[in-house]
DNA sequence: ATTGACTTTGAAAATGAATTTCATTATTAT
DNA sequence: ATAATAATGAAATTCATTTTCAAAGTCAAT
């Protein structure tokens, strides 16, 4: 699969170079691997699937490639519970909020412009000024019920 | 100060001897601590504070004491940002959210009943049942600007 | 294609917060 | 006071993540 057109690989290769760095192989697959498939992965996720194409791949390249995608704004980093990090594939995402299945982990999304509204009338009348937040609604979902 | 008749020493208490356990001398002090002051108090306060009391206390009865506070619902557990772990305590205080300022790191609450409406909404439409949630605006607070 | 000046890599070591172990000390019901 | 049991501090351990470093890869210039 031909990827170099796309916007994310433009994005991250521009950010490479622009650093001095290079697009390397690995950081390639990585890549691929984070933007396809599911929409939240776990280092534990890209790793076992990075290594099935190609067993060398290390866990120190799948963590610094990750970082490299967060730094350059393609991912974000998520923690649902416990230390365990997610990243979620920023590129062509509206920005949405999260529920957690404390059942079976299973992440959720949704979007509710009336509570984005109310978030910010209520940052202003304390005279903070919003640069992002976090929303996680922790519960049961319906295939836990 | 004599706090043997608060809620809060009470609940601990209960919870302590209903597993056979005993509420020991560096379990009040940290007790004590942790009712007293900020809303908001990470490890490092509180063993600051609590060798300032004993210097004997060590930081593994700081961790121990407030991961039992958590068990039994007097502290909640709070990741503001990377990995330094936050309590506060819920004795006393209604639900609310947080304002975190990435400048200054200090911490706001607000509260917002509609927007827990519209929480419960949102979940109630994907089959969600919401256990508890965390919401938290990142920014820049009044101070710092 | 070969060089040379870089960067990236994997493996292992290091880090850092949090937890656990264990011999000693404290607590408490009797 | 005693005995039974739990809690403690200090050090060791865990676990996710980061860093180190020698070896391998990358790529522009020739």
């Amino acid at each position: 699969m031909n990827m170099d057109n796309s916007p994310e690989f433009q994005v991250f290769n521009d950010y490479l170079r622009s650093r001095g760095m290079k697009l390397s192989k690995p950081r390639r697959i990585i890549l691929e691997l984070f933007l396809e498939g599911e929409e939240h992965k776990d280092i534990d996720k890209l790793v076992l699937e990075a290594k099935s194409i190609d067993s060398l791949i290390s866990r120190s390249t799948v963590y610094r490639t990750m970082n490299l995608l967060a730094d350059c704004g393609l991912a974000d980093e998520i923690n649902f519970s416990g230390n365990r990090k997610h990243f979620e594939n920023l590129s062509k995402k509206k920005h949405h909020d999260h529920f957690f299945c404390t059942k079976c982990s299973s992440v959720g999304e949704f979007h509710h412009p009336m509570i984005e509204k109310l978030q910010e009338e209520v940052a202003q009348t304390k005279g903070f000024q919003i640069t992002s937040h976090r929303m996680i609604l922790y519960g049961i979902c319906g295939n836990c019920k």
